[in-house]
DNA sequence: CGTTCAACCTGGGCGC
DNA sequence: TGCGCCCAGGTTGAAC
């Protein structure tokens, strides 16, 4: 589920837990695939409790708690990765089947930071300045895709024979687009998901870094999209509300709100893609207002 | 090198 | 009811 929009709107949820020291760790469910926690609950624990919650950032489509430094390690960054269904919660769980993490902090209320993943494809570790550089530094992510401009889109896909949708969903080039944005995107900018990166003039760039960053903003201000419950909730437990100004995801067979013609569904990598064939013609191109 | 694909998981929805 | 199949917001390492 979530992609940039709704890590964010989870970090922005849990990021007044800042300031505040861990009581205790629980790791409920024992998640012993390797990459799922790194290192081992144990571990983790003993390095967990008695820290201080620094601050929380975003990287990408990760979720990354700063803790303050403590002698020998440092500073260390608790980077969690939601994947298809994590969700970061101060509010109780859908389950308790699922329930990943819990962290208890010091403080008169009591507050928990949950991580609830159903499918449990979501990752937790946590990480030196080293380990925080090499998981989310600038050779991993590209830049994040609130702020990305047609020139970096230009220079980092400008030469691939990607289908354009295909490129936009690599965090290299640009950091938090997933499938959900990139067909919306795309359709903001009137742009065929089809179309290879490299048959994309710069002022095109410029229209799709202009669609990406004005589509991710109105969605994080919307919360992010909640298309089904259970999949992406807020860390308090409330909807997002970008879903409903989806133009072709999920709208497969529905007139396109533009011109009419039936939204079609394609799959490109193993991934859904919606567009308007009218719209998103490429030898059209039309300007649209986002 | 760049690009594609199976695998990692659980669960909802659909047709039979 | 139940079974089998397809689908799902992501990333990875191996294979082309």
């Amino acid at each position: 589920m979530p992609e940039l929009p709704e890590v964010e709107t989870m970090r922005r949820g849990i990021a007044h837990l800042a300031g505040l020291r861990i009581e205790s760790v629980v790791f409920p469910r024992d998640t012993v695939r390797p990459l799922s926690m790194q290192p081992a609950a144990e571990t983790m624990q003993q390095r967990l409790v008695g820290r201080m919650l620094a601050a929380v950032h975003r990287f990408g489509k990760r979720v990354a708690i700063e803790l303050d430094e403590r002698e020998r390690v440092g500073r260390e960054w608790l980077v969690i990765e939601p994947r298809m269904t994590g969700l970061m919660l101060v509010a109780d769980p859908p389950t308790q089947t699922h329930l990943r993490m819990e962290i208890s902090l010091e403080s008169r209320q009591h507050p928990r930071l949950l991580f609830w993943d159903r499918r449990g494809l979501g990752t937790i570790r946590l990480l030196d300045e080293r380990g925080l550089t090499a998981a989310c530094g600038p050779d991993r992510l590209g830049p994040d895709g609130l702020v990305v401009t047609g020139d970096e889109l230009h220079e980092r896909l400008g030469q691939s024979r990607r289908a354009v949708k295909v490129a936009l969903l690599d965090q290299q080039a640009v950091a938090g687009i997933g499938n959900i944005y990139a067909a919306e995107i795309l359709f903001a900018a009137a742009i065929d998901p089809r179309v290879p990166c490299s048959r994309i003039s710069l002022a095109r760039w410029e229209q799709i870094a202009a669609a990406t960053r004005g589509i991710l903003a109105e969605a994080v201000r919307m919360e992010g999209s909640t298309i089904t419950d259970e999949t992406y909730k807020t860390a308090d437990n409330r909807s997002g509300q970008f879903q409903l100004q989806h133009r072709v995801y999920g709208h497969e067979g529905e007139p396109c709100r533009q011109c009419g013609m039936a939204i079609r569904r394609i799959v490109q990598t193993q991934r859904s893609t919606f567009f308007c064939p009218e719209c998103q013609w490429h030898h059209r191109r039309r300007c649209r207002r986002l």
